[in-house]
Formats: structure tokens, C-alpha cells, sequence
DNA sequence: ATTAAGATGGAAAGCGCTTTCGTTAGGAGT
DNA sequence: ACTCCTAACGAAAGCGCTTTCCATCTTAAT
């Protein structure tokens, strides 16, 4: 491996100077300058950012802690593309992205973890909240994605617009009977969109039974089956439901076919996400569509101001919703 | 932050003793185990793994480089499955991954980043290849999936086979004017999916007119909407279409829908990946399911392996392919 | 009691880099 | 010719850890 000091041999300098080209220290002579490039590229050498991060206490990288609880990790097709967006935006500013594992050695936690790794920020995307409490009473700047922590800045869609949006939206299509299938009560987003769908009907002046609210869990398809399952069952069902998410509503269309019955014919069905699959689906899924993109990049911007100490205060971002009409609503 | 330093002094031990107790080395007695031990708790120690790794040369980081010119990056309905698969085994053995950035500095190549980073290995996921010399040519541990590159290690499905049981199972239906969406032959995975298509419809005493094989680029939606256009335009369409990926599968199958026509009543349909989505979509898409899991646990093993000299020498890994049978096909 | 062997602990160098603070040389000003 | 300033460069300490090698202290064997 050649280091600094090989350039300073071959170049007769000191590594002090060498150190000074490659970090574009204003004192030194063009002339050394050059030399000090030119050695570089002949000699092949690449500077070693743990050496730099020893020294610097900056390690240009970027902790991600991702939920765990949904079993897909990574390949979450909603977060998939929040990271996506996030990684992107904090490209632009050299930072890589650290994704740890949880069972390391023998501190279980992911937060030593990450301090252990230096990271110079974190974001974490959809997590319970139990360990929320270690990075918010932390130096490690932070950010949540999905889950507003107290002392700690957050983005999250406007969940209870949304659930109002999708009401409103049935509602207007002549939908007296609306049901709610929930994500579990656990998370953040499930409390606000049902608080949404809740706040909208008492507006319309709709009385909600409430075997019509049903948890369908964390947001899963299977989730979705075994809800909708309920609701068909009851003695005067829904002809509309709103459904916390687009997988537990694939779920729910899916019962709903298997049942005899059509969508949105016989009940209208609107999700909420618009996941990829849902314009592909049969029906295309009506949804309220949640801007993964700018999640992402958002939460990047308010984390990178973060580590760079410009906002010193912590702040909640909400990014607007917006109601995608597909096919999986009709007016009654 | 409290260093080693710090726990020596609290404990009147060395910074060895400490650092061996860290490190379970054989050599300390069980009382100075404990003290350490319970100095380091209370003083709330994390080690540095900076200083560590520039000690030891060794970062515990598998650094991630993905495929840009799909332009979904870790979005990737595919590919986002293995890596996830790819990470559940590495964390087995506390390794993080690192996702780099391509325009980090004034260095644009990734390898040189890499470098700098570190990494004790790398994998990288659907390259055009263009980079791959760099990475066969060094020292740094390296796996490739979905390309098979020379002195270096891969896996990658049976894209071949996977070609074959596609023709076979329409040829079984009764098919007879097959055709072909392919993806772009800069593909190592595009080129054996065809390789397979021609090597089963010739076995089967097949002739396939020259324009039943047309290109539909990077496995996209549209540009297998594009693909099958051309194919319908034809004075004498195919009566089944084997699509070298499902997304692509899908802008087929919408563009059949919209011309009037039925899938499979009028044209069947094989895919070929079998992503979340093809489960879901109307209907249900019969395609060749490449086993992500097992990609992403073979590379990750294969990587280890590498890493810790296990294997010298490279070899590659050929995940065997399966037939999904669901709805889009149909016997003629 | 004496010695050898094993167990335990520590000094110090080194990993590759940054950064503070001095030093030196040359040029400007008088 | 002399002083003063500035520009250019380097010595050295320090970042937090590992690891080699040596010193000391026990313990068991004779």
C-alpha cells in the first residue's frame, strides 16, 4: 500500500506538504503542488479514510437503520425508494451509506453500533420507536423517517390528510358504509390515518360501527386478507374501505374476488402508499400517494444541515399526500 | 468520547491489558477481565473502529456497488432482494455494507473508492462490465452477480435453462409461433435467455422468423410496451411471447390488452424473474422464478470465503431456475 | 530451598493521516 | 544595508487502537 510518506520520498517533501496538496491547503507552491499530483498518480495512491477519520473525526458516512419488524429490510417497496431518493441527495455531498447489522459482537444494540462506526449522522426509517429514545438524547444527529420523535427531526407524510382525502374522496362517490382496515396502532402513520379517516366521517356526519375499524397489522397483504375476511363477514358490510396500505389492500381486493364478489362494482377499495404494483394490479388501485422521492430527499437535506450544524433546533418535516384516482373506486 | 485510555486509568491496568481483554485474548486473568469489563460499562466505552481498522487493516465493511443503468438503484425490484439476502448473510458474520457514492471527490471510478474505503470486498450487482477489469485485476475480494467475469468469482441464475423451460412449457401448450422479447444483448443475463430460447425451439424443430426476436432494452416496462408493438405490427403475430423479464412482461401484456386482445386467450405470456409484482398482476404472470434468495446467500458466502483466503481460486455459481406456472399462459 | 515453566501484565512501536506551530528564505519598504 | 513581513515548508504531536516482545510474578517440581 503506498501512503503518504511514499509520496513525500518521491517527491522530496514533506508528508506535511503532501497532506496540504491533497487537501487543498492554500499555502503551498504550485510548484510543489504539481509535483505532489503528479507523484499521486504515478504511484498509484489512494488516501486511507480511516486514517483521515482517526484524525478528523469525520467519517463521510451515513448510518442507516432500517425496520426490521416488516421482514423485508431493504427490499421494502415503499422505503426501497425513500432510501433511494435519501442516498442520492446525500451523494451530492460525498457521504456514503452505512447499512448496519443489528446482532454485532456482543452489543446488541444498533445505536453503539453506529457510534462504534463513527457515523456522522443517522437516519432511521421506520422504526418501532423504543430505541428512539438513545438517538434522540444523543450528539448524533438524526433524523426519523415516518415517526416524529420528540427532541429529533423527523419527515413523515401527512397522514391524516390522507386518510381524510381518501374518505372525502368515497364519501363523495356516494359511499355511506366505510370501513377502515388499520395499520397496527404501534406505529405513528397508522394512529394519524386512522385519526384522518375518523375526523373526516364525524365531519360528513357519518356514523362509524365500530366493528367497520379492524387492525390489519403492520401494513402486510396477509394483514389485509384476514381483516377484509372480517368485514365480510359482518351482518351489514362496507361498500367502501379504506385501507391503511397498499399491500394490505392488495390482500383485501384479493378476499374480496374470492369472496364472489367485484371491485369496485361491489365494494370500492382505496390504498394508501401507491407502491410500484399498484397501477398494475386488477383493478389498478385507487391510493393515496405518498411522495417517496421527496421523503427522502428532505430528510437528507435535514440531516446534512444537522451534521453541519446550521439548524441547531430540530424540526418535523410533513410532505403532502395526494389522491391517485385509478379504477378501484366507483360511485355507488 | 472515553478511549482505552480512560478504561486503563480507571482500572489500573494498561492500555494492552484492556485492550486484550477487549479482544478475548487468552492471556488475563479473570479478575482483570471483570474489572475492565464492568469499567467499561459504567464509563459507557465504545471501541473506535477507525483506529481499529488502520491497526488492524481490516474494516469489516463489504462495500456495494450497484447496476446505475437501470436508474431505480437499490429500488430495484430484483435486485434489492438479493442484496437484502446478500446482507442477512454477511451480518451472520458482523459485516456492514457499504453503499459508495460514484461521484465521491475528485475520484469518479468507484474502484478507487472502494479502495479508499477500505472494504475487505466488494460485490458488485449487474455492471455492464465496462468496470470489471479493475476489480478482477486487484487483490480486493471480489463477487459478481448476474455476470460471470473472468478471474473473478460470480452467481448468477441458470439464465439458459431458464430460456428453455420457457419454450418447452409454451411448446407443451401447443405453441408453435413463439416469440421473443430479449433484453439488451450488452447483457451477459439478456444474451443466455436467448442463448436458451434459440437452443429449445431449435431442439424442437422450431423455425422462428427473424423479427419474433426483438430487443426491448433494459428490462423496462417500456421498453417491453415498445417491443411488443412491434411484434403485433407483424403481417403474422405470435400466438406466445417469452419476455426475458417480467417488468418487461407487463408493458407486454398491457400493450396486447390495449390492442383488444386477451392474455393467454389470444397471446401467452412468460416472464422471467418473478418479482413481488407478478403474483398480483391481471393475470396472475406465469414466469421463471430466479431464486434471489439463494443468489444473494451463494455470493455472500462465496465472498466470505474469498475473504478469508477459504478459496483461492475463482469460481462461479449457477443458482438453478423454476417454472411458475400461473395465468398468463394457455394451451392453444 | 531452589529452579524451571507457565501465567500475567506492560512498554513501545506502529497503522496513515491532520494540524498546530515554528522555522527559513526571500521580497518589500525605508 | 537593515528590518519586517509574508510565503512556503516541515517537525512533531496526536487521533485510538493492536501486537510484539520482554519483564515480573506464581506455582509446581525437585
Amino acid at each position: 500500500m503506498t501512503t503518504i510518506y511514499d509520496i513525500a520520498k518521491a517527491t522530496e517533501y514533506s508528508i506535511t506538504t503532501v497532506s496540504k496538496v491533497l487537501n487543498n491547503y492554500p499555502n503551498v507552491s504550485e510548484k510543489a503542488k504539481k509535483k505532489v499530483l503528479q507523484a499521486v498518480e504515478e504511484l498509484g495512491y489512494t488516501p486511507n479514510s480511516s486514517a483521515r477519520t482517526l484524525a478528523t473525526n469525520k467519517s463521510w458516512m451515513i448510518g442507516v437503520v432500517f425496520a426490521e419488524h416488516l421482514g423485508v429490510g431493504m427490499a421494502h417497496p415503499f422505503f426501497s425508494e425513500v432510501i433511494e431518493s435519501f442516498k442520492k441527495q446525500v451523494e451530492l455531498y460525498d457521504y456514503d451509506l452505512l447499512f448496519v447489522s443489528r446482532n454485532m459482537g456482543l452489543q446488541k444494540r444498533t445505536y453503539k453500533h453506529l457510534k462504534h462506526r463513527g457515523v456522522d449522522g443517522v437516519v432511521v426509517v421506520q422504526s418501532l420507536g423504543e430505541e428512539a429514545i438513545e438517538y434522540s438524547t444523543s450528539k448524533l444527529p438524526t433524523v426519523f423517517i415516518d415517526m416524529p420523535i420528540e427532541k429529533s427531526s423527523a419527515v413523515y407524510s401527512d397522514n391524516k390528510q390522507g386518510g381524510m382525502l381518501a374518505v372525502d374522496y368515497l364519501y363523495g362517490l356516494g359511499h355511506r358504509k366505510i370501513a377502515h382496515i388499520a395499520g397496527r396502532d404501534t406505529m405513528f402513520t397508522a394512529v394519524e390515518r386512522t385519526r384522518g379517516f375518523k375526523l373526516a366521517t364525524r365531519e360528513k356526519g357519518l356514523t362509524i360501527p365500530e366493528q367497520y375499524i379492524v387492525d390489519g397489522g403492520y401494513y402486510s397483504y396477509e394483514g389485509g386478507r384476514e381483516a377484509m375476511v372480517r368485514l365480510l363477514g359482518l351482518e351489514a358490510p362496507p361498500t367502501a374501505v379504506f385501507v391503511a396500505g397498499d399491500e394490505m389492500a392488495l390482500g383485501a381486493v384479493k378476499v374480496i374476488k374470492e369472496a364472489g364478489l367485484r371491485v369496485p362494482e361491489d365494494i370500492s377499495v382505496i390504498g394508501f402508499d401507491d407502491i410500484p404494483l399498484s397501477k398494475h394490479v386488477d383493478p389498478p388501485l385507487t391510493t393515496i400517494r405518498q411522495d417517496k422521492q421527496l421523503i427522502g430527499q428532505q430528510s437528507a437535506v435535514l440531516l446534512l444541515d444537522k451534521i453541519n450544524g446550521l439548524s441547531k433546533n430540530n424540526q418535523d418535516k410533513i410532505v403532502p399526500v395526494q389522491l391517485i384516482k385509478r379504477n378501484s373506486c366507483s360511485a355507488l
